[in-house]
DNA sequence: CGCCGGGGGTTCGGA
DNA sequence: ACCCCCGGCG
């Protein structure tokens, strides 16, 4: 809960208190309030620092109000931090700040203007699961097999339309090249009908509708232009085309923004974000002030040149060079196991070892994995060795079973258009209301093209002759609820709707563990509900309110203060920190995963995956593989990781690294490597050494010396300014590539 | 109509 | 290992 405090913060003169102990290029970029602004910022080099420190100055300064002031993250989370951090640094108007993700940012301004596109403002949002089971339906009712056309498929096929701004027509226009695209364009026409006649939007259309809402309706535009003063878009680097559109659209009047981001970092094109819209910006708007955010406050030397040179085999990046001030600290460790059991033992093991010999905690502890079903094998081994943990993403709690079906009879309440709450509750607890019954009423909405809800609340219109009795009972209860709802608080209503719906009775019933931990989450979604209502804060304690707050929250309940070592996957870790870091599962077909393997630019994303994982870590790194994992119901061998290869052997623990070296000479390796890892030796102080000679003059055909290689002759020159690498034939060595800026190269005529 | 068990397919990330 | 679908039976 949030804690209520006293502000003792004081308006200054001039803001100073706001950049002092910012380093330069820090300080410029809070000082940049107007115009266009974009900063690159990579990892570790204080962004939010930055971000919370420019809005406070806006604010300190008296540049605009809070209410005037717009800024868009990626996570919820993100943005309450943010909100606090920005609370300490100017008081409670920080709380009027226009903060959070693209997503309920502008839930919140479509619920007002909702009506203007043909919603009630009591509209259902859809997550995923929604839009899969309705795509599975319109399969069904198309008589099209889901095992060739995969929902899943099918939805990202549609999503990514949406995210640029593709509807249906367009799409059956010019986007059908074959079989699947041409059945995607059917399912796709349907699914925009179906969810407008459900009165409900998928997560896509929160981005979509606030478009075709300004198109229509420019006033409204209008007013958001004027309101929002100053916009910053954190994470620029995940944004899609839409995303970006709405952004340039609100901006066009004030164009005081500032988007942040790093494309080392971009890990999402597979939701539609697209790295371009960094290179973009500075093209729309030519005036754009540009910082580069560099030294890295956050990690090691070593584990800084690991993630360096890392990314250096992306051929796609903007040039950046983080460096870091900081001791070069430990060294990298990598663990084999034999299988993934094993690996989970060793990792607990060097954890106790690291928490006995270095007086660490729990909670300075992060393992992070690929995906989700990894977890289980580390779980295990946590448990047996007495470690505390946590578990973070995965389903949500919004997302269970049992509260998505307590929250599906919410939902049709409030608004009994829902198909897919519809659906869901129909026949749940047992009513007697059956497949066979329910496709006969989807065929009826659809030949009579109105929402299934339509058919299910005004069934003696629709159905002549004997009506079945649990169909209209089924009915006459939800109107019920439709009151209860409409006259009473959300908890009221909710209580009043899980008890006489039957199903906590049904939970209550299920005597297994399983049964009563699901009966016991109820229980917990319901004190929320409380609290909601006894929050003096939420002006509307509406059941409808209540919906709309949770429709987009995907926040554990967490409380970080527990002392647990934090597992996760690795997208969900972006933005976090940890002294110690784990990365399991450094194996080829999981990481990279086997689908990525196969183009450049997902192969990239990957790396850049890893590089997100490196540097999470403050002091330590260890990354470990597992010659043969349990998955799938049976064994598999696995091979290493081809991105261990890209760790420096240089920065690899001593007593591991010839067992590394014979690992990496085993390697099978699809393509040959495109970049080659500089041996440069750790220097003990001061770390990585970023500035060479001047080597701008160098050219082919050169003669240059190493201190390493001793002479040589410049066979070759290949990408620009400061990731320049050269390929030198040396007089003894053989041929070597080598980046610029760490080779140190004399050049010698 | 609903329940149960067998079989086949899947195979990532998440607002 | 899990999920989903389907077919058979009560």
């Amino acid at each position: 809960m949030r804690i209520k405090s006293i502000y003792p913060v004081p308006m200054t003169e001039t803001g100073e208190h706001l950049i002092k102990g910012l380093n330069k290029d820090q300080a410029d970029a809070v000082l940049s309030t107007s115009g266009p602004n974009m900063i690159i910022a990579g990892a570790g080099s204080g962004k939010t620092k930055v971000i919370t420190h420019r809005l406070a100055y806006i604010l300190d300064r008296k540049l605009a109000d809070s209410f005037n002031v717009l800024s868009l993250t990626f996570t919820n989370k993100a943005a309450m931090e943010m909100r606090e951090r920005i609370e300490k640094l100017i008081g409670p108007e920080a709380k009027n700040l226009w903060m959070g993700t693209f997503h309920s940012i502008f839930a919140r301004i479509l619920r007002v203007d909702a009506q203007k596109l043909g919603y009630t403002n009591a509209f259902t949002i859809y997550d995923s699961e929604d839009s899969v089971s309705l795509i599975k339906t319109i399969l069904k009712e198309l008589n099209l097999d889901d095992k060739t056309y995969k929902p899943k498929s099918i939805l990202s096929a549609i999503s990514n339309a949406k995210n640029y701004l593709i509807d249906a027509e367009e799409f059956e226009n010019k986007y059908v090249l074959d079989d699947l695209s041409e059945k995607a364009s059917k399912v796709f026409r349907i699914y925009t009908n179906r969810c407008f006649q459900a009165n409900a939007m998928d997560f896509d259309d929160l981005l979509v509708k606030p478009i075709e809402l300004f198109e229509k309706f420019p006033e409204v535009l209008h007013k958001l232009q004027h309101r929002f003063k100053y916009i910053m878009v954190d994470e620029f680097q995940d944004t899609n085309f839409a995303q970006y559109l709405i952004t340039r659209k609100l901006a066009a009047v004030h164009e005081n923004i500032c988007v942040v981001g790093d494309d080392a970092q971009s890990i999402y094109s597979f939701r539609g974000a697209n790295i371009q819209n960094i290179l973009n910006f500075a093209k729309d708007y030519p005036d754009t002030k540009v910082f580069k955010l560099e030294q890295n406050y956050r990690s090691t030397g070593i584990i800084v040149q690991a993630a360096n040179e890392i990314i250096l085999n992306n051929k796609d990046q903007i040039q950046k060079t983080v460096f870091t001030k900081n001791e070069s600290g430990d060294l990298i460790r990598i663990i084999e196991a034999e299988t993934d059991l094993t690996e989970a033992m060793k990792v607990c093991d060097l954890i106790r070892e690291q928490k006995q010999v270095l007086n660490l905690f729990n909670k300075d502890f992060a393992i992070l994995y690929r995906n989700n079903a990894q977890s289980r094998a580390i779980e295990d081994a946590l448990r047996k060795t007495g470690i505390a943990y946590r578990i973070y993403g995965g389903l949500s709690f919004y997302q269970r079973k049992e509260i998505k079906d307590i929250v599906a009879y919410l939902r049709l309440s409030i608004n009994q258009k829902d198909e897919e709450a519809l659906k869901r509750v129909i026949n749940y607890p047992v009513r007697g209301i059956g497949n066979t019954t329910l496709t006969k009423l989807l065929t009826l909405a659809s030949e009579k093209n109105v929402p299934l809800g339509e058919i299910v609340f005004n069934i003696d219109k629709h159905i002549s002759g004997r009506t079945s009795a649990p169909l209209r009972e089924f009915a006459k209860m939800i109107e019920n609820f439709t009151e209860k709802a409409e006259q009473f608080d959300a908890f009221t209503a909710a209580d009043y709707i899980s008890k006489s719906s039957g199903v906590l009775k049904d939970l209550h019933s299920d005597n297994t563990v399983e049964g009563l931990s699901r009966y016991e989450n109820v229980q917990e979604l319901l004190n929320g509900i409380r609290e909601f209502c006894l929050n003096e804060e939420n002006e509307d304690k509406s059941l409808r309110t209540y919906l709309s707050s949770i429709a987009l929250d995907t926040t554990q309940n967490a409380d970080s203060e527990e002392d647990k070592v934090s597992l996760m996957t690795i997208h969900s870790a972006k933005g976090l920190e940890f002294p110690s870091v784990f990365v399991i599962g450094m194996e080829e077909e999981l990481f990279p995963n086997s689908m990525s393997v196969h183009s450049r630019a997902d192969l990239e994303e990957e790396r850049r995956l890893f590089y997100v994982a490196v540097t999470r870590a403050m002091k330590r790194l260890c990354l470990s593989f597992c010659k043969v994992r349990f998955k799938y119901g049976t064994l598999h061998s696995q091979m290493p990781s081809r991105f261990l290869r890209e760790v420096n052997p240089a920065l690899v623990h001593t007593l591991v690294k010839e067992k590394q070296s014979e690992i990496l000479k085993n390697f099978v390796r699809p393509q040959p490597l495109r970049a080659v890892v500089n041996p440069l030796p750790v220097s003990e102080t001061s770390f990585p050494e970023i500035i060479g000679d001047d080597l701008s003059d160098l050219a082919e055909g050169m003669l240059v010396e190493h201190h390493k290689f001793g002479k040589g002759k410049v066979l070759s020159l290949e990408g620009s300014a400061t990731e320049k690498k050269a390929t030198i034939i040396f007089a003894d060595k053989g041929q070597k590539v080598l980046l610029l800026k760490y080779a140190r190269l004399k050049i010698l005529s």
